[in-house]
DNA sequence: TGACAAGTACCAACCAGTTGGTATGTTTTT
DNA sequence: AAAAACATACCAACTGGTTGGTACTTGTCA
């Protein structure tokens, strides 16, 4: 074997290179570890690929980590599932609590402004700006209950953080339609996801933020005076 | 072998059945070849469990027949795959050609119609009334350009029917607003797909309806005076 | 402080079952 | 008779998952 000679080489260079940095944050956000590499490859090879598609091998390469390692930190494939469907869910709330249209103070520039925020990240390559729990939702609906579960609370999670505005909006341009702030912050979600399809369909993005424009004109339509 | 045990057994039972019904009629609709049995069970089962999930197995036991019936009909399951997104446009264009929304004299009221239609077959078991091609695209948009195409040739040219009732309907109410029609056209299937998306997420079909009523107000509020 | 036990993180090789696909018939239609 | 439509038996490659083991970290107690 060639272990025993490779090894003593290695080990001294990898040794003692950042353990005081990570020491004083209190929770550091990204430990570069197995798991972690493992989640974030899932994140773009399954957008990419799709969830049955994309192998655990795949995966394991992706990350640069053995197959061991993948059965150490999940029981199986479909519980690397669960897990990618709850790090997109943390991975993108960050993301979009962090976005600027949250400091315009109307409540309906709000919502314009996440909808042409949205519109904005409908960019360059499409895994990039596609949505993984919509596409494994598609695929796993019917197989895996706990993965769609886990799908079905990262969309309407998300579609919950509009809810307020949209309720604010209402009450503001006095619209009591015959449709709930929840049912419309799901209609926001519905579009986008037709409009990844749409967008990969065709292969270019341009339809997918046309049909977001109809949807702030949508919106527009509703709360403008 | 049991084989030459078992055959003249199970022969003659099958052989005199059904042949002279067929004969008459100028070009049989759906001849229940093995082709043809193929194709439909692939519009169920792909539709329930996904593309790359359905083995093709599972499809010749669906449908009845064994592997070399399946290999002789499609040179590979991708060359099924498209042969289904052409067999699911055929089978949709008849069954929306005959609506009877086609029959209201005004565009905007086709439209509308239209929009109702959709939103009264969404119902019952999910993959009934969700798109074989919507789903299709999601897993191979990146893996098989193929399928691709004939995906989002089945969806445009869908859309692509809807066209002269907006473009009517934008000239009739004096609506010449900052989209074109094929664009209106493109954004109702966005609709219906993420709509689709929601409803297999939440596992019914509530969430899906309600979204499409978001669509049909939205086109209520362009074209109402 | 340092030795030592115990857990955690990881790895390479392997396994049984499944996958799409093929080779070679047999039957049915024309 | 010949070609098309089907069936049977099989295979090589790949699949998710397991195995037995190693390296590193951490808690504990003398």
């Amino acid at each position: 074997m060639t272990k025993n000679i490779a090894k003593p080489i290695a080990k001294p260079i990898a040794k003692p290179i950042a353990k005081p940095i990570a020491k004083p944050i209190a929770k550091p956000i990204a430990k570069p570890n197995a798991k972690f590499k493992l989640l974030d490859a899932a994140l773009l090879l399954i957008r990419e690929r799709g969830y049955t598609a994309t192998t655990v091998d795949e995966l394991c390469v992706a990350a640069g980590v053995t197959k061991g390692a993948f059965f150490h930190h999940f029981k199986s494939k479909d519980e690397l599932g669960i897990a990618a469907a709850q790090h997109w869910s943390a991975t993108t709330g960050a993301f979009f609590a962090d976005a600027p249209y949250h400091n315009l103070n109307d409540p309906v520039e709000r919502l314009i402004g996440y909808i042409d925020f949205r519109k904005d990240i409908i960019e360059g390559d499409i895994a990039q700006f596609t949505c993984l729990v919509g596409t494994m939702t598609q695929e796993i609906y019917g197989s895996n209950p706990e993965i769609r579960d886990a799908c079905a609370a990262s969309i309407l999670s998300h579609a919950a953080t509009l809810e307020p505005d949209i309720e604010a909006a209402m009450r503001d341009r006095g619209v009591d339609g015959d449709f709930t702030p929840a049912s419309l912050a799901a209609h926001t979600q519905a579009v986008l996801q037709g409009a990844f399809i749409l967008a990969k369909a065709t292969g270019d993005g341009a339809v997918a933020r046309s049909s977001v424009e109809h949807l702030k004109r949508y919106l527009l339509l509703l709360f403008e005076e």
